[in-house]
Parts: structure tokens; sequence; C-alpha cells
DNA sequence: CTGTTTGTTCTATATGTTATATAACTAGTA
DNA sequence: TACTAGTTATATAACATATAGAACAAACAG
């Protein structure tokens, strides 16, 4: 079982789909360099129609995630994420990452909590040797 | 200028202004037991209608974070946040952070610029004194 | 070249979501 | 009573989601 979703849930499947990749992919389970199962072979296992397996792929192409080619199929991108990232992305998901910690904090989760949290997170996931060209945004005010 | 949102963006209004004043509170900007506009009210100002806004509103109602009433308007509820969190809350917004956390991971950012944006985006906020009956879900395999 | 695999594109349809617009109703409060 | 403010109901237009079927295009194996 490669992936598993929700099909009743609140979150569409597609986006269920990016977001279980995007998570194999952090996690080190889908090294650079990997394929993914073909469009229509998901859709089966899924259970699924092959334009909505199609969206999430196309998603994570958009992203810079994944490689899509015609006979080699979905491959995980070499160089995602060398280089200097995306502004426009930093700027989106800064804002995203802020308004999901407030929400915690607006439910009265601790500050110890929350941090607690964001490192069993990515205690989960495989980082690279080396980063470079990343700098934080700082905290505007 | 109580709250600003992009009507042409991707998010829904209603979620903007949800998430707005999600922050706002987090922020202590909107303490407990300080009002917000009244729906009508604040549907002329953003320029939107008002059933816009009441499903903003409602969803905050819902989370636990308003109150509503018939003349008191919507006020930020007083015991928001005391008392043992929502166990279904505390499962959905870890598996949301992790989805997050994970797509910077993805992208390439390292593990020291994700922790430094959770924490630049935390210095923003003011948590209460104390805080109870809260415990670290730890790292589920 | 033939055939298979795989992503890509197109049209169509059913259902759900978002936002707007009117209108009326209900409960507090002065 | 009258005002304020949330609540509910109906209708509509536009967009998003998911499914379905069909055909197309490139890469590769033989």
């Amino acid at each position: 079982m490669l992936l598993s979703i929700e099909p009743d849930g609140p979150v569409p499947i597609y986006q269920q789909i990016r977001d279980r990749i995007v998570e194999a992919i952090a996690r080190g389970r889908q090294p650079a360099g990997s394929a993914l199962p073909p469009i229509r072979q998901l859709a089966v296992d899924l259970g699924v129609n092959f334009h909505t397996v199609n969206k999430g792929y196309d998603l994570l192409r958009q992203e810079g995630l994944l490689r899509l080619g015609r006979k080699s199929g979905a491959v995980v991108r070499r160089d995602a994420g060398s280089g200097p990232p995306d502004p426009a992305w930093a700027r989106d998901w800064t804002g995203r990452l802020r308004t999901l910690l407030a929400e915690a904090a607006a439910q009265g989760m601790p500050a110890i909590g929350i941090v607690g949290e964001c490192e069993a997170a990515m205690a989960d996931f495989a980082f690279p040797a080396a980063a470079e060209a990343w700098q934080g945004s700082g905290s505007p005010p």
C-alpha cells in the first residue's frame, strides 16, 4: 500500500494524493530519482478516476517536485530543492505556516507544545547533508 | 482597517476572514471578551455579502473561538483554550502541520530554517501565563 | 515499422462549493 | 415600541471536484 486516502473526507482527493506524496518525499521514502506508479495504475489502486490522479501529479509538477515524461512516467526531481527558493512560494508558505500556528495558539496550545509538535514532525524527515542559498525571512512587524 | 482580504485570491473569502481573525486572536490584538464588528458592518467594510462574513464567523463559532449573540454580537470566547484540547482537533491539526512542514522539507528548506520560521511566527503571538492539560502527542511511527 | 506504455488533451456530465441577492424571522435591549 | 444584530430560507450564477469515454503523442522494445 503505497498511498492511502479518505474518499469521503473534507479535503479533495487530488489534494490528498499530492499531500501524501509530498510527505513521502520529505521522509525520504520517495527519494530523488525514484519513480511513482503510473497515473492509470495508481487510479485503479485507489479506486478513483485517472483524471483525479493526473491532477495531483500535475500539481506536484507545477510545484517543481515531479518530472513527468511520456514513457518514463512520474519521477521525483533530482534537483528539487537545490538552488534558491522561489520567493513567491516562500512568502505563501510562511503565510500558511503563520495561520496554522496561530490556530494552535488561539486554541490555547502553549508555545512549548507547538515547537514540540514541529520538532516531532521534522524528526521523521530525511534532510540532505547540505543546504545553501536559504535564509530565514525574519519576522516582519 | 481591522482586516484586509484578497477578493481574487485562491483562498475563499470566508476562509480568509476566519484566518485573519484567528491570527488577531493569537497575537492578542483581539483578546478574550473583545467584540468583533457586526456581520453586516464588516461585510460593508470588506465589500462583500453579509452571508460571506456570516460563514466565516460561524466557522469560528464551531471552532469554539467565538460566541455569537443576538444583541451582543460576535465576541471572542473567554474560555477558548482553557480546559483540555479536543482530541479530534489535535489529530487534525497535527496532520496539517506535518503536511505543511513536509512541503518545506521537500522544497529543500533546511531543518534550521523551518524551526526558525516557526519561532519567528510565534514571536508575534501573545501566550497567556499558564497552560495545563496540554501534552505533546509524541511522534507516531 | 509495429506495438505497448505512458502522459496529454478534449468533451461531457453530475454534484458540491462559493458568493451574491432578497426577504423574512427572532431574540435581546433601550 | 423600535432598534440592533444574528438566524434562516430561497434563488441564482459561477466555479471546483470527480467521473466517464475517447482520442492523441511521444518514448521505447522488439
